[in-house]
RNA sequence: GCUGAUGUAGCUCAGUCGGUAGAGCACUUCCUUGGUAAGGAAGAGGUCAUCGGUUCAAAUCCGAUCAUCAGCUCCA
């Protein structure tokens, strides 16, 4: 029998051979890290005899796959810790995640910061036993029969008799007396798990059903060695230090205050800076690709929002109405805007338009509001006041194609602009199964997903299909980030409507002389100025390019006797449109440098007798260090240029 | 909204058994006039989230509310 291994070699084994095996074959190092084995391209336990002719790969820790094991067997191995400790523990799902792995259990008393310090221990005790895990392959039946009677866990039963009932053999794993149903593959043996952190504990519905009972989840990491764990929590360190919460107030950008609500951010001068060059940045950008600027009220008459469709759908998230009642009684309800796009759908239609005038593209940095239940506010990143950099385009069907491309190109251009070259991109469908979620028909649907489908692949987008993920009117693409811990955030979106220029009435007079009606593209590539400018702050840990940063420079004399110069190089450099401060407290020059770069000052620009009589300033660049000395004439044609550059 | 945790000076945090509030940084003033990440001294700063209860006495114990954090659910 031949294996042929990932450098394309050959090699010979007898029929039956294991994963291990062939590891051990290689070398001892291998096969003490080996976890599991894909074998011609299927994750497989390292036990599994291999039967026939195949391409094989030893998988270890440092593979995503590798991972997903040793986790997947770490919440196992939790599990069975919690048993131990906590007999009666009932155990729903139990996977491994992106950072680690999580469990979810139905347990009477609640888990307490202690008990995850007794589960650790436990777990690590365990491991110390090194108990092998097998496989055992069962009959579905009586698999139900194993674990209604004999493990007694109501919650396996019944993923064995809905999600699985029309399995025919199903896979439970055992380590000692704990089994689990589970389709692996697992560990070869618990002793892998070396190094055990349980992050938190929190509640969760089982199966993600909140009409059904509160389970408590468990989350954890591990790893096969105590030095990954280390540094994996010094990772963590530094991701709170980026938050941009913590940032935020720290670098005097933004508040928030139960005093103006919650989820309601206040910008602060310094913050404004940020957004505002943002926006101009945009606005410019918009012009060059024949965008109109328009501007909205704050509030709309409640039937607006009614004709859209908007509040039928959801009237939960949404500011309750403002009842306005005149003299006569007769009442007006109006909705403090949650979306921008009926106001201009109204000024679409407040012409007559022509085939000849599209596409159209109004464009608004809109705010609007959405009460947003309470446990997902999270600073910026998700508020209940926010501005939406939205923009509508009416076009024709035939440039529909066109006309997403040009969305999506202007999105690229933002985010590499501002580095962001982590991106995903998700093409965000229906979920045909809950044809109840959505407005339109279905030709339309069908039309819609072709085209976004289209501009996606001519573009050249790699993307990942999000089934569900659109919204009532139509499917869209999605541009996703991670902030600093990981947690993905929508920031740039595009999106096809065919629902809307229905629902209001819209038209454009064709060639033909006759009424058509035209398709609408909503799009905003930051999405929320608020949620993007959030994860800006966490990407760049509050180092700001020099065209954001809301102090560019700041003069820092080193002594009384030339003040008066510091002060005349700061004038030119605000003559020059050059954001800088000065520091003429009676400290040393060691300690206003430090301040400055505490503060993420890009540009520090040092000043003493020598500069002052050369008519320069010693230039220190915020991280980098000290530059040497420049005139002043010369520093500011280089600021210039690098903050026109946006580099 | 749900589950759990948290809330003390502008910030980071101490505060024992219930006995009337503490540090460092920041701030103000004074001294110091300096060369690339913290010079010195003094001063000021608190209705211990809010409201109610227990108690001779509450930052501390109990309850409610508000807010924040983690997760779940939701997301035009």
């Amino acid at each position: 029998m031949v294996i042929t291994l990932p450098d394309g070699s050959e090699r010979t084994f007898s029929a039956g051979v294991t994963g291990l095996a062939i590891a051990t074959s290689i070398g001892k190092k291998l096969a003490q890290d080996a976890l599991g084995v894909t074998v011609d391209g299927k994750l497989c336990d390292l036990d599994a005899p291999i039967t026939r002719n195949a391409a094989i790969s030893i998988v270890t820790f440092d593979s995503p796959a590798g991972k997903e094991i040793f986790w997947h067997s770490s919440s196992h191995l939790m599990a069975q810790a919690i048993e131990e400790l906590f007999p009666g523990a009932k155990f729903g799902a139990g996977p491994a995640i992106e950072q680690g792995f999580y469990y979810d259990i139905s347990y009477p008393e609640r888990f307490k910061e202690e008990d995850l310090r007794s589960i650790e221990a436990k777990m690590l005790e365990i491991s110390a036993r090194d108990i092998t895990i097998t496989r055992e392959e069962m009959p579905r039946l009586q698999a139900v029969d194993y674990f209604r009677n004999t493990r007694q866990d109501p919650y396996k039963v019944e993923i064995l008799e809905e999600t699985l009932k029309d399995v025919e053999t199903v896979s439970v794993y055992h380590q000692d007396g704990f089994a689990d149903l589970c389709s692996g593959p697992h560990l070869p043996a618990t002793g892998k798990v070396k190094a055990v952190l349980l992050t938190n504990v929190s509640s969760s519905y089982w199966r993600g059903d909140s009409s059904r009972e509160s389970m408590q989840r468990i989350y954890g990491i591990s790893f096969p060695s105590d030095k990954l764990l280390k540094e994996h929590v010094n990772r963590m360190e530094e991701a709170r230090r980026r938050d941009h919460r913590k940032l935020g107030s720290e670098l005097g950008l933004f508040m928030l205050t139960p005093e103006v609500g919650s989820g309601l951010p206040i910008w602060l001068p310094k913050g404004a800076i940020v957004r505002n060059e943002l926006e101009t940045f945009l606005k410019a950008e918009q012009r060059k690709r024949g965008y109109v600027p328009v501007y909205t009220p704050h509030i709309g008459n409640i039937e607006l929002y009614k004709r859209s469709g908007h509040y039928p759908y959801y009237s939960d998230s949404q500011f309750p109405p403002l009842t306005y009642k005149d003299e006569t009684g007769r009442e007006e309800q109006y909705l403090l805007k949650p979306m921008n796009c009926p106001h201009h759908h109204l000024i679409y239609s407040s012409s007559l338009r022509s085939y000849r005038d599209l596409p159209i593209r109004l464009s608004e940095f809109g705010t609007v509001y959405r009460h947003e239940q309470s446990g997902e506010l999270n600073g910026l990143v998700r508020a209940r006041g926010f501005t939406q950099d939205d923009s509508h385009i009416y076009c024709r069907p035939d440039q529909l194609v066109d006309e997403i491309c040009n969305a999506i190109d202007l999105t690229r251009f933002v985010f590499n602009t501002l580095g962001f070259d982590d991106v995903e991109t998700r093409l965000s469908l229906h979920d045909p199964a809950n044809q109840a979620k959505y407005g339109g028909t279905a030709e339309v649907w069908e039309q819609a997903e072709k085209d976004v489908r289209e501009a996606a692949d001519r573009m050249g987008i790699k993307y990942f299909v999000g089934i569900g993920e659109a919204s009532f009117y139509g499917p869209k693409i999605d541009f996703i980030v991670r902030d600093a811990i990981g947690r993905k955030w929508q920031l740039g979106t595009v999106q096809v409507d065919y629902v809307m220029p229905e629902r209001f009435d819209l038209n454009y007079i064709g060639c033909d002389g006759q009424k058509h009606r035209p398709v609408v593209i909503h799009r905003a590539p930051f999405g929320s100025m608020e949620r993007f400018i959030g994860v800006l702050i966490e990407h760049t840990a509050g180092n700001f390019p020099l065209w954001l940063a809301p102090v560019q420079a700041i003069v820092l004399p080193i002594a009384e006797d030339v003040h008066e110069y510091a002060q005349e190089v700061r004038q030119a450099l605000f003559a020059a449109g050059i954001r800088t401060d000065i520091d003429l407290r009676s400290e040393k020059i060691g300690k206003k440098i430090r301040e400055a770069e505490l503060s993420k000052i890009p540009c520090m620009l040092v000043i003493g007798k020598n500069e002052q009589e050369a008519g320069e300033v010693s230039l220190r660049r915020h991280r980098k260090g000290d530059e040497g000395r420049i005139g002043v004439n010369d520093l500011i044609a280089k600021l210039r240029e690098e903050i026109d550059q946006r580099s």
